[in-house]
DNA sequence: GGGTCTCGTGAAAACGCTTCCACGGCGCTA
DNA sequence: TAGCGCCGTGGAAGCGTTTTCACGAGACCC
């Protein structure tokens, strides 16, 4: 372990000052991009930042400002599993191309706990951040009510199981479900099984509700559901699938609710003999990359991940500029994706 | 979009001065557990700090403090698919795990590309961590060198490909892959292929090269390399594994530079029709949940993940303290970890 | 019983920044 | 030519903390 020299003092807004031979507010304004400084000094004080290679204190500046011009994507899941459902870093994906013209920073909170959800509240009280998405909500998490009593903007991504007034952006999961279910129909399959994601989940209940609502209504009578639990992993929608076939070994079309659980039943009907779709047909949901790839690849509902990450940023934004939370809600359409296997 | 009421102002030490009837001093070593305090003061701080439900401004704390208490897990990646990566949950669940109980912060920040990487470096400048824990770093990676002019403490995940003086943590990637490879040689077996992470990455080079001086050193003579260039994904190892047995059919042993590419390696063999370990012996690397169930369970190398993420935090905190920069080193053993495959 | 220590406390000075306000100097208009 | 307004600028007042320093009150020693 060897030393490699002190931390060098960072320059200050004076130092600058002194060395442009303006004054600090002078030197504030320009950087800032306020327009009434004259090009003379503005020329001179973009110098003495350059050489001195100065960079603004944050803490100074939020402290006036009281903005941190960062905000969190907050990941409540006991689950490390999370991180690798694609939806997931979708999200991450299109938050961060939506920010990077913005001068806004994102940071990322995960929370397996309740020690941990603590935590973040803190965290987030303390002026960390001045907004905060929120993912992956489970009915008995607490982050909404810490959040709440933390007087911050905040947008949920999926409806709140709750109903609470808060801003959401959210697909369509019940509508994507049901057009699912309803392609299946209408390739004539009438033995048509559902995996669902956890119950506890809004995208979980929501699109088993959609694969419901089309069996009730547009299926021919005496099309029964068949319907098994799952947790949105791979290794999940295996061991769903296999609970499936034993149970109803004559079904001929499931709608599985994320296509990495998909995936896992497509293993399990390989494993059983089934063929796909011509045995058994299979829908997922999410239109994951890996959805195009698999064998065969997926039939699944498509989100419109992209606009539904730009609407909570400005969502978000909205409450930031305005100094106070909104409540606004955006749900999107889904599509269905054909591919070889439904 | 309906407004639900303006912030309200947080309550400032102040306030909590005045209710409790001391100074702000004391409220400030109350707050920050300074023992020169008497009982009743204590008593009546803590009172008031609960009824104003006080949370201390972390702005004005580090502007003379100047500490942040949080530090970054920074993740330089183009790829998103990282996320995926068990291994890389298994770090932030480590640091997460490491920090509970200490009143730091973690936050995550990932780059893809050039200007992300910019970005994450003005960040860090502006003051916004103590320090940095450095994942995932390709040869041609810009953040060591942004990081190392921000003047803030920091711990690679990984050897550093250029040996620049930095602290950091690595497994015994070259040992791992070594003794996975004398192994596979202990098996009898003389036609060993490996699948390889990506070569501009430490860890793929490293377990290549843990692999060749295996063969060299302890396979008699005409025992031939054969290689293949993964990227530490699954579908990366299936390709790489179907690459390889189109080039040399007659192999009967692979390893595999990671656990997800070897799961694809095992779908490319399982559809190649041959058996494990009967045909071909497969050993991977890292010990991933997935390892212990996958078809056959597979025989890995672990790196000490608790151990490592430990180390790191530690590293990073030795630094912190010191208030300098400094290059402390540690290195973890592997271990291998038998099960079915070979 | 007087002097020295310790201890709890408060006043006040930073920390580095933004922003309000006041003040000259300039170009207009009348 | 006098007056008005605007523009660029600097001085100075904060923002909410921590921390140094000084101070008074007891406790202790010889």
């Amino acid at each position: 372990m060897t030393a490699t020299g002190a931390r060098p003092t960072t320059p200050t807004l004076d130092e600058v000052a002194v060395l442009a031979g303006v004054s600090r507010a002078t030197v504030s304004r320009v950087v800032n991009d306020s327009p009434r400084v004259s090009p003379e000094a503005r020329r001179a004080v973009e110098e003495a930042v350059a050489t001195l290679r100065y960079v603004p204190n944050r803490a100074a500046r939020s402290l006036v400002t009281r903005r941190t011009d960062t905000i969190a994507l907050v990941l409540s899941e006991s689950n490390t599993q999370v991180f690798s459902d694609p939806f997931f870093a979708s999200i991450v994906r299109g938050l961060s191309e939506r920010l990077a013209d913005t001068d806004l920073n994102l940071v990322l909170l995960a929370a397996r706990g309740e020690s941990e959800q603590e935590k973040i509240g803190r965290y987030v009280r303390q002026g960390h951040v001045d907004g905060v998405i929120l993912m992956s909500l489970h009915s008995d998490d607490l982050l909404p009510d810490i959040l709440a009593g933390a007087h911050v903007p905040v947008v949920l991504s999926g409806r709140p199981l709750d109903g609470r007034p808060v801003a959401y952006v959210d697909a369509d999961n019940a509508g994507g479900a049901a057009a699912a279910t309803r392609h299946l129909l209408s390739l004539g399959r009438r033995r048509i099984a559902t995996i669902t994601g956890p119950l506890d989940m809004v995208a979980g209940l929501d699109r088993l509700a959609g694969y419901r609502a089309a069996l009730a209504d547009a299926a021919p009578p005496g099309v029964p559901e068949l319907v098994a639990e799952g947790d949105f992993t791979e290794a999940g929608g295996l061991r769903a699938m296999t609970r499936l076939l034993a149970e109803a070994p004559d079904l001929d079309a499931v709608f599985v609710a994320s296509d990495p659980m998909a995936v896992g039943a497509l293993q399990a009907l390989r494993a059983a003999g089934r063929r796909v779709p011509e045995d058994v047909a299979v829908v997922g949901f999410d239109d994951a990359a890996v959805a195009a790839t698999c064998d065969p690849p997926l039939t699944t509902v498509a989100q419109p991940l992209g606009e539904m990450t730009s609407l909570m940023v400005e969502l978000l934004l909205d409450q930031i500029e305005a100094g106070e939370r909104a409540v606004g809600t955006r749900v999107c359409g889904t599509t269905l994706v054909r591919r070889a296997s439904a």
